[in-house]
DNA sequence: GATGAATGAGGCTTCATTCAT
DNA sequence: TATGAATGAAGCCTCATTCAT
């Protein structure tokens, strides 16, 4: 009759789930096969048999998280009407609620996905590189786009610079959340509210942006 | 007889700028005892007995930077008197400039130092935490009260969270230089200059810095 | 409702013609249970299903070739008539005719059949050793008697020991026949022709066979 | 003092003799690196420590087999002076005595180097044909130059494939000689004397290699 | 009949470390 | 001071099989 008793979730959920929270805790390579089967009460062989190997697995979690982390840009970005020139601003705030949503969702996304960033300049993460290339290149690009166009910086490699800059800020942020958070609020036991922290992030991330181009450089 | 006819350099020393290059390179965990021992020419066994475990070794390549970096940020500061109050920018210009001359005497050490702080929030990183904090941790505060009292922001943990943003912004871009460069010239084989990108991080951080506080935040 | 609309051929036949082709490509061990089931578009469970293990699938597809092979042996045998002394090439030429009638019928039969006579001397093998000798080793008794009568061999341990030689000669060439093949006409694209070969074989057999023996060694 | 109470022979060798062992019994796939190493009372990580990896293993057995061999051999082809024409039986004398002096030495070598030749024309085994070819494809060539020779078959693919018939015959029944034996000899604990059987072996190649050519084949 | 899911056993390899010399 | 050898733990992956549906 009923099937699972004891199982409400599915084998591949829980891998997943199991997966997102350890890799956002740890990393990619310091988590093993075996914390994840561990935590997911799961055979070692189910992870091979739903996800192929460690890298699809990988590939899986960061998909669930970037996914609908594109789709909620995609969105907030097309209900903007079709504006050609959104102000930076404004597209900070489209990015941050894009992530505080993702966040609401999944406490671990976040992590991942910087976990994921962090990996994107690595020299030797060419396979996660390619993946995710593939996967999101165009699609960020289009919001990298609209944040080139509003950022008022007009010389390319400035805008590339300051980009990665602030980019920094973000993944190292988002990145030690907890951490951060725990030494903002010594003794308290806080949650790691991420949306207070991104309102403090904005207006910085904005005025870097929007600094003054030092006149040597160019 | 005599020992080393063929070796100039003594074994600890091959290991440590061994060491040095290959955790700039690939990080702390991704490096092998193996590729270390490989690279400076030297026996397996030899890191344990000059430094104890993978770990003592970590620490000394750690120590290689961070005491000269210290060193040269005293002086600097010392240099400048005994103003309490330093503005913000010509406190940056002293970090970077101690950055640029580490740089320039080993050329893998800033990346070092950015593996070390990536580390240094980490939670399954207590140990390398505990050391840098009881090697490190008075001397690094001593600037960082200076560039409090600089930045402007009087909140305690607006400060606090600013500072963060903008370290973060350093160590994701010195982290991944060479791909960042390398993605900024392509074709070419730029060498990854560090001075003309810190050049343009300066201002963008100060501005950062002083950007207006979020009305609602505090 | 109805099941197969799209599969005309039956599961079991399925599994058992992509059993055939990868036997005789890879060999038995190396050939796994996945690889047979992608192969014949089929469940995975479905070999244990239908063939109760990797073994009896084995076994299965060792019957599809001998059944044949013996009976045409058997039938070429009786249109002799009963004449009790046939002479070694006339039998050479039954077993090559066989062995062409069946791979016409199935490129890959005679592959299978030479994996079979490789495994049949494997002190490691004994289950499928007693599987061939229990279902056909009374039939291929009934040829070598033949064989034996017509070789011209009066020493029963002469004659046990160059059938062997001789058997080794067509295992090991029809085993390796695509490779032999591709080294006899670099270059070429030829497809794997047994005539030729066997009609080159059967003279070196019967000359071998009838090759004078060594006085010292009986 | 000294040095090794219970360990006379070194681990390599020990690994090596292990290895030749179980890969003459039961092939290169079939063994195990726990096999192996149980065997050969040696902790499982000591074989990637002396030989690299199971693949680096095979290659020393094979090296151990082969390097002899083929000394023995050219020291033989040597000692008949220059002359360019060694008749047939006298080549196959020398590669049997060859043979003998190996198996002496080492009573699984032989069938090691049966194990080599069966992988030599399988498809998917370019790792080890590309280092036997690389190895030892020289050195054999040369007797292989001589034998045509000898042989007398004029004609180049009627060479090439009598050869390999021949080369099965030598293949298969030192590949199972203990099986062979073991039949040849019912009840008797016979030693798998390899000498007589080579006895019985060269005349009937010989005679297989002169054989009269099929008028229709060529 | 047939299947998707799950599993335990075992495969090879890699790692940091230690030991005896 | 230095080293070649050895090791136990742990890594990821693959296999044939079984189970519930």
């Amino acid at each position: 009759m009923e099937q699972q008793m004891y199982d409400p979730i599915d084998t591949a959920s829980r891998i997943l789930r199991a997966a997102e929270k350890l890799f956002a805790e740890q990393g990619f390579k310091e988590t093993t096969m075996r914390q994840i089967t561990t935590e997911a009460q799961v055979n070692l062989a189910a992870v091979n048999y739903h996800f192929g190997s460690k890298s699809g697995l990988i590939h899986a979690v960061a998909e669930h998280t970037l996914e609908p982390l594109c789709a909620d840009i995609e969105q907030a970005l097309a209900s903007q009407g079709h504006k050609h020139n959104v102000a930076l601003e404004p597209l900070l705030n489209i990015l941050a609620s894009a992530l505080i949503r993702i966040h609401r969702g999944n406490s671990y996304a976040l992590s991942v996905l910087m976990r994921c960033l962090e990996q994107a300049y690595r020299s030797n993460q060419s396979e996660l590189q390619a993946f995710l290339l593939q996967s999101y290149g165009k699609r960020l690009n289009v919001f990298l786009h609209h944040l080139r166009a509003g950022s008022g910086v007009t010389d390319e490699r400035e805008f590339f610079w300051r980009l990665h800059f602030l980019l920094g800020s973000i993944v190292f942020t988002l990145s030690n959340l907890h951490a951060l958070v725990a030494l903002d609020t010594p003794g308290g036991e806080a949650a790691a509210e991420i949306e207070p922290v991104l309102k403090r992030l904005v207006p910085v991330i904005t005025a870097g942006m929007q600094a003054p181009v030092q006149p040597g450089v160019i």
